[in-house]
DNA sequence: TTGTAAATTGGACTTTGGTCCAATACGGAA
DNA sequence: TTCCGTATTGGACCAAAGTCCAATTTACAA
């Protein structure tokens, strides 16, 4: 899987040193004239990241993080630059970026920052298709499955959830036993560590 | 319980002025002349951050983060400077600052990255501390029966234990009661969740 | 040497959990 | 109307977990 490093640039001449650079280190670049341009892309399947000028006409590059968060699209940022400011870096930095480079800067640094980008990338990547993965197990379960699902991982006995849930014990182990096998595992302590990546509701009452 | 503000700066006029300011929004100010003062300390019982000057004759602001890191005392900082640049800036905010503010800046922008660095110092202390009451149950355990804690939170039937630790399968069932006793919970859920919030490491075989 | 804590096991039960087969009831889709 | 998925329950069992009382062995400290 190619390693992209999209570079959004308004300068030809910079865009093109950098792709020559970026793919002498054996990353893919997508060099790129604009943010308007780079927010028509939809397609983000394999590992990536931004190399992002600050300074652009119409959306500068702070203007896309910002659009990034907004949009939920979190791809690791790198922000290159040639007339920064201090409280401009730290916002970046606190607004997730993975580094803030003024030119000139180092080949090395650059690469090093791109490095640390695409591997942060791939954990979240990782991470979100595991949620995702059980949040699709989830949803196979019926209403009454998923308010079962909430009892036992709290650790109540099938008599306590079935008094919550106004039914007979046996009601309870059939629901029980059935999304066990849909979220695929065999004994609680799995189903509450599945559970505790994503977000389960707490049960009322 | 007061929100103690240490301010570590060489100029006494510039200590003074903060700490008249950081009195006056409700804070309890505690101004010292060097870095070297401040690692002195050892008591941390309430919660607390750091405004800390950048540059400083001895250990510089960046020096104290850094030490700060390699102890192990995390208390949030923030950063004042009268000469920064970008570099530096963006090397603090990596290892962890609430804000880094050139001077001259607003005394709101001071207060409010204060009032983050508070809020950030008792979440993690929250967490902290939970942290160490569960870990103070760990300890109560006896080595076997600390072996035997580590399958049932991965989700093995006593019988399964028993055959890994070469023990009859009685033998674990006394071991998980008294373990789940010392764990004070009443089902493998709790325990799980509570294992979670720390380290265990996973058992071998 | 004498405790003391830890580890181990047995017997005898009770409670929980889980499964198979079967059946009833309800509501929406074809 | 008929069919399917969902929810519900019963009976009959078996497996697993948990408990109470009692006992033995071992290692380490006083």
């Amino acid at each position: 899987m190619p390693k992209r490093v999209f570079i959004i640039d308004d300068d030809p001449s910079v865009r093109k040193g950098l792709a020559r650079l970026i793919k002498s280190a054996g990353f893919h670049p997508e060099p790129l004239a604009s943010a308007e341009g780079f927010l028509q892309k939809t397609r983000f399947n394999g590992p990536a990241c931004l190399v992002l000028d600050v300074r652009m006409p119409g959306l500068s590059g702070i203007d896309l993080q910002k659009e990034m968060i907004k949009k939920g699209i979190s791809l690791p940022v790198i922000f290159i630059t040639g007339h920064g400011n201090i409280p401009m870096s730290v916002n970046a930095m606190k607004d997730g970026a993975v580094d803030f480079l003024p030119k000139p800067f180092d080949d090395t640094q650059l690469l090093s920052a791109i490095e640390r980008a695409i591997n942060k990338n791939i954990r979240m990547r990782k991470n979100l298709s595991e949620k995702e993965k059980i949040q699709r197990r989830i949803k196979l379960l019926t209403p009454r499955e998923y308010d079962v699902l909430r009892w036992v991982i709290t650790g109540r006995l099938n008599k306590q959830i079935a008094a919550k849930l106004g039914v007979t014990e046996k009601t309870v182990k059939v629901h029980r036993g059935r999304l066990m096998q849909k979220m695929q595992v065999k004994s609680v302590a799995e189903l509450v560590v599945l559970t505790q990546k994503c977000e389960i509701g707490s049960p009322k009452r």
